[in-house]
DNA sequence: AGATGATTCAAACAACTGTTTGACAAGTCA
DNA sequence: TGACTTGTCAAACAGTTGTTTGAATCATCT
């Protein structure tokens, strides 16, 4: 069983209530965490009895995990990692496809929303869970975007060079999510990222991140 | 009342337990979070009666503001933001200088580390101590760092561009905190960032941000 | 129809939480 | 000394939590 494998996928007949839980603990354990939660305001948003988490899910832990490998599996289906940019483009072009993909899955509304919450929380306050999900979901991209930056500073994907262009590329992205609630109170004029903002957010990121990078070695950099 | 006070200061007598309670409090909040913490561990690490943090500080709640409070004052009269460097320095010397102050009062270890813990625990899932932080810390170094970031590029701090960057190259520092989960899975051989790498890291961004800025409007750039 | 198994439900359970209580000790000032 | 404040302590309180229980309902198949 992996993040990449959706769960068992039941008979049609007990799926209705299966997938209303799931919907309503994404929600909650989005906007207040795993401990914050409680089994009752999940069951009342999903209207089903409180008993039907443990009938249906054993314990409120593995509900956590079926729930972040549903929102998982979600978010990739619908925000691919380069879009529908051709894996022949040029690198610069699969970096900009790649950072928009990031932006929009992380800051997307609605079902896939939960996402990006879940995975935030889980790398500031990790559960048993984040194992998986690094290796499932979190390194392939890594590697993915390693191969881009490899292509671009002309180095081999193992490179430290390589290594360290990457985070900074990556850091970029997760900062805009990771740190809204800090945002919104430093900038309260600035309206919140709709998908207008996230084009023109990656393509800032994706500007700069080739500056530096173009430039990196030359002589003129302190 | 505010984070750069630190409270009330009681008597040499009282100090004792109240400090006690103070530093256990640091401990188990940053490992664990808010809600996670219970005051019985926290007592029972400071060698205090469970009734104490309600005699000293009223609730838990008030009790975690004043570690906030605490643990913000020693992060920032260790590190101060520019270290020992000029503010007359020359702007490359002072971002340099800004963002190893940054990353030695993140990585800090001992007493001084839990502050980078509560505040990445505060932005991905704030209470309602955010918006003092965010007044009284975050928003001057924000300010600092823009004024820095203002001279390179040549531009008002106020412009849109200067806003951008400073917040890619704040997002990396952060990154590295926030997602050390995460990168200790990624590259378990790495070891973890000590006062060397601290040095290594920040010269790294200081240098690829440096790059971006001053090529970030070249024609040759997509 | 009748039996079987799956699912739902209200109610209760046991454990843990932050907080309060009232007694007790220690120091302070008149 | 004696009243008074300050601090500490064990014990209990009231509320919330995840989980379990056993009966009731539903669907399915012989």
């Amino acid at each position: 069983m992996n993040l990449n494998t959706v769960s068992p996928a039941p008979e049609p007949a007990q799926v209705a209530t299966r997938t209303q839980i799931l919907e309503a603990a994404g929600e909650v354990f989005a906007s207040v965490g795993f401990r914050d939660a409680t089994v009752r305001e999940i069951c009342a948003r999903a209207g089903v009895n409180i008993a039907a988490v443990n009938y249906h899910f054993g314990d409120k832990e593995t509900l956590y995990l079926e729930v972040l490998r549903y929102s998982a599996a979600q978010a990739h289906a619908q925000y691919p990692p380069l879009l529908n940019v051709s894996p022949a483009a040029p690198a610069e072009e699969r970096l900009r496809a790649f950072l928009h993909s990031w932006l929009l899955r992380t800051f997307s509304r609605g079902a896939t929303a939960w996402h990006g919450q879940l995975i935030s929380r889980e790398m500031v306050d990790p559960t048993g869970a984040l194992d998986e999900i690094v290796r499932d979901k979190i390194l392939p991209m890594s590697q993915q975007l390693r191969g881009i930056v490899g292509e671009i500073l002309g180095r081999p994907p193992g490179d430290e060079q390589v290594r360290l262009c990457t985070l900074s590329i990556v850091g970029q992205c997760v900062f805009y999510h990771h740190c809204r609630p800090v945002l919104t109170r430093l900038f309260p004029q600035q309206p919140p990222l709709d998908t207008l903002g996230t084009e023109r957010l990656a393509d800032h990121i994706t500007r700069f991140s080739l500056a530096a990078m173009r430039h990196l070695t030359d002589p003129a950099t302190t």
